[in-house]
DNA sequence: TTTTGACTTGACAATATTTGGCGAATATAG
DNA sequence: CTATATTCGCCAAATATTGTCAAGTCAAAA
C-alpha cells in the first residue's frame, strides 16, 4: 500500500536501473521522473502507462498506487472525505452494474 | 446517493427560490448554478461552501455529494476504479491514525 | 582533495484545464 | 403573444499542471 512515488522507485532500483536509463527507454526526463519518484510531480495518465508497462509484473500495482494516490489528494484535508469515499464506492458499483 | 447537480436543484426546489434568487444570495450568476444543478460544471470548494451554508440543514449531504462525485470522476473508466478506491480508503484511514 | 556520476532542487516558460459570464435560444405559464 | 425562468454556446480570463534547464547536493572513486 505504497504511494506512487515509493513504488516506481522500489521497482526501478529492485532491477538496477538508474534514472537516466529509464527516462531513455520512456522519453521522459530523468529529472521529472525524479520528481515523480520523490512524490513531487504526479505523473500523467499517458506516463502511468507507459510505466506500468515498462515494470510489466507490478502492472496492477502501479496503476493502482497512483490512482489510490489522486483520490487521496482529492479528499485530503477534508472532514468528510473518508465518508465520501464510502459514498462514491457505492456510485461506482452501481455504474458498474448499469453498465451491463 | 444523488450527484451533485441533482441534490442542488432538489434543495432549491424544495425551498421554492428561483436560480437568479439563491445566485443573488451567494453572488453567483444564475447561468452558471444553472450548470452546476445540471452537473455540467463541478462547482468550485468555495461554491460549495457556501451552498453548504446557504441550505444549512442539509450541510453535509451537499459536501458529501461534492466529493464523492469528483472522487467518482477521478477513476471513471478505469478498470481498476473501485480497487483503489478501496487501496486509498485504507490510505486514508491510515493518515488518520497517524495525526493523532 | 578533486573529480565523477547520480540524483535533487528551484525557477520559469509552455500547455492544458477550468472558470465565469454574456448574449442568444429555448421552454413554460399565463 | 408576453413575460419570466432556465439552458446553451461560446470564449476570454484565470488557474493549474507540465516539461526543461541550469545549478545544487551528496557520496564514492580516483
Amino acid at each position: 500500500m505504497k504511494n506512487i512515488g515509493d513504488t516506481l522507485r522500489a521497482l526501478r532500483e529492485s532491477k538496477g536501473l538508474l534514472l537516466r536509463e529509464v527516462g531513455a527507454e520512456l522519453s521522459l526526463d530523468p529529472t521529472l521522473l525524479s520528481k515523480i519518484e520523490r512524490n513531487d510531480r504526479m505523473p500523467t495518465k499517458e506516463q502511468v502507462k507507459a510505466l506500468s508497462e515498462f515494470y510489466e509484473d507490478k502492472k496492477n500495482e502501479v496503476v493502482i498506487a497512483w490512482l489510490s494516490d489522486k483520490l487521496v489528494y482529492e479528499v485530503q484535508d477534508e472532514d468528510l472525505g473518508l465518508l465520501a469515499m464510502k459514498v462514491a464506492e457505492k456510485k461506482i458499483e452501481y455504474l458498474k452494474t448499469q453498465k451491463s
